[in-house]
DNA sequence: TATGAATGAGGTTTCATTCAT
DNA sequence: TATGAATGAAACCTCATTCAT
């Protein structure tokens, strides 16, 4: 390994410290209330060093996301390369979602919270394109066993693609709609079985009669 | 009237007054980048005077969105007391939601939005139960209606509420990964027909077969 | 006196508070070693109130400097007004530079300094129009004597413009220069007696022969 | 050449690269605006290196203006040395004086700027006493011809120093003055033509009548 | 009730400088 | 000698909120 790939590989686990630190802070604080001297508190650096991989706290804050993004399409992916039936998949797809939920929730309610217009002009060519990709990757693999579903004639005969629309709000429909009922009626952890039910009637939505 | 009730009357006018402001310049600047000044002028007010009406600015936005939510119920509620079958019921479900969403595109994200965890400290018992009441009435309508396809045999044999709750989540769901879409890909306007395709296939998931 | 008069009289007020402050801090730290903090502090405020009265640091200076421009002006002027021969115009001219120099070196010293390109972009326009209109009055009333001077066949026939440049640069550059010299050199305040000389090579030299 | 010479040609060799790289970024930014990391840049080193060759900014930027210091006084005692008549030399000054400001303005304008009270506390004693130095052999080099020229009866009777640092003055003063000018007015490139006029006054007033 | 000037805490960000390698 | 990642102090500025009038 040459010298140059090797500071490579440092300067990414650098940044792999600093994201894990501010998945903490985010995820406690939310993005406001975070400060980027408490992330680098957590990280056991200096706030100026932040910026010397991160160009602002805007592009931390959705590294972060992209992070979770790239997990959630990596298990995405692999549900369409497994050798199951279409309805199947739709089930795998369904345990995903509540995987990634479980596995950070906070982050994920604000990956879609903070994807709204004014946020995103601060972000580098870099960070926006990666979150492009993850974004249009996931979803194209959903689209894709979709149309595969229509293909065999077991699905409605609609756009695979508004199809795939429609399950990937869902989720994230879900994962917001629950954390704000959790906070005003004090229910506790019933996403799991919203998920199910929703996936229920989705699925069974998708076939044709 | 007495004294007491037109005054009464009066603050709510001064607070409709205010809350319209708000409306404007959240719809245009979000959250943290509208300021308190900035909608008292709108108000044609001064900055101290909102805070005669308002706990913070957090209440102040919080009551805008439950303005919208009023809004909101009203219709759902008007939708169950029409003497239509279920099944158009439904239908007219989302052309409320898709009414809604026209009607103020913006403020509707941002009430999803912030609807989160730590916001919800710093409001008034008040303002809290204003919430809680809106919020479950239109839902508490929804489930009825579910509930009486379930009765009659139309509809799957699944919790209406857990039911209710899929609707309404996936209502919240779309509003939102569409905005953030319409961000990322260039889309636009596309709710309109991503709503229709959500509610085709949940209104046809919801049907016994 | 209306309100709105006894207002905006109190607003003046306030900004001239601020500038005397300014003068202080500026006068011993330079622009770039003075802290807003520090001037505030001065002005017995807190930091937030100066940027109710100025942009930003950059503006507060300038207006500062406008303050003393201001005041060189109208002495310049008030030369140009008094029943007195050409000659002697030239020798006040010379009396009014010194007395604004020993009136406040420091700030007089900043006024050159920072009039350089890359400044004077933060500025309102408010502030810049003053900075002009002062600016080229002083200068014009200068060049109103020197041309008469002209006219009256007493000096060399130059474009009246240019020596006014020259008599107005070299008083710029004297105050400077000799402030360097002042701490290279260890010498003080030979600031009068050169421009003393200064001022008696150059009207001798505007003289023809 | 023992190797301790060879190292301290080396040496010298590097910092010019150094000054270089800084006369191009202090050009451009002037001396807030510029950062050690891009002149460091410019140079094609690292930043720590710098500081192996100047303590710090400021004297970076001393040393900076010390080579043109340095520039300009050869050139005014290669005036001197000519063999041409007092008033030639007097106007041979004059084009050195445009020479140099054809040559980097920007540097200049810093030059003068810069040699301010405060600025010179943190300056080594080995930058302090060159810039002494050339400071003072360029002025006594005008003196010396100026002393002449009153010996010679052709001059007025005043001290040569002072009228040295008249000339002096106001060089620095019309690159300033017209600097800021240029700036306010949208005026270009009338340094020449003002210093043609400065010149052609003063050395008409340095001749007795 | 209404004002709006004043507050002041607190945040993000920059960058000259250091030091282990 | 050279590096350049890391530092961390410090500065500017914002803005929700208060309170004397």
């Amino acid at each position: 390994m040459g010298i140059y790939e090797r500071k490579q590989r440092e300067k990414e686990r650098r940044k792999e410290e600093i994201i894990e630190a501010a998945r903490k802070v985010f995820s406690i604080k939310g993005f406001n209330r975070a400060t980027m001297e408490e992330i680098a508190s957590e990280a056991e650096l200096s706030p100026g060093t932040l910026y010397l991989y991160f160009k602002n706290k805007e592009e931390l804050h959705t590294s972060l996301s992209i992070s979770i993004l790239e997990h959630l399409c990596d298990k995405v992916k692999n549900v369409v390369d497994q050798k199951i039936t279409i309805e199947e998949k739709i089930e795998r797809f369904r345990d995903v979602f509540i995987d990634v939920y479980e596995y950070d929730s906070n982050i994920l309610i604000n990956l879609f919270h903070l994807q709204s217009g004014e946020t995103l002009k601060n972000l580098s060519e870099e960070v926006l394109a990666q979150l492009k990709k993850f974004s249009s990757e996931a979803h194209g693999a959903i689209a894709d066993v979709i149309r595969q579903g229509i293909d065999d004639g077991i699905f409605i005969d609609e756009h695979p693609v508004a199809l795939a629309d429609v399950l990937w709000a869902t989720y994230a429909g879900i994962v917001l709609w629950v954390d704000s009922k959790r906070v005003l009626n004090d229910q506790k952890d019933f996403v799991k079985s919203t998920l199910n039910t929703a996936f229920y009637v989705i699925s069974n939505g998708l076939k044709k009669r």
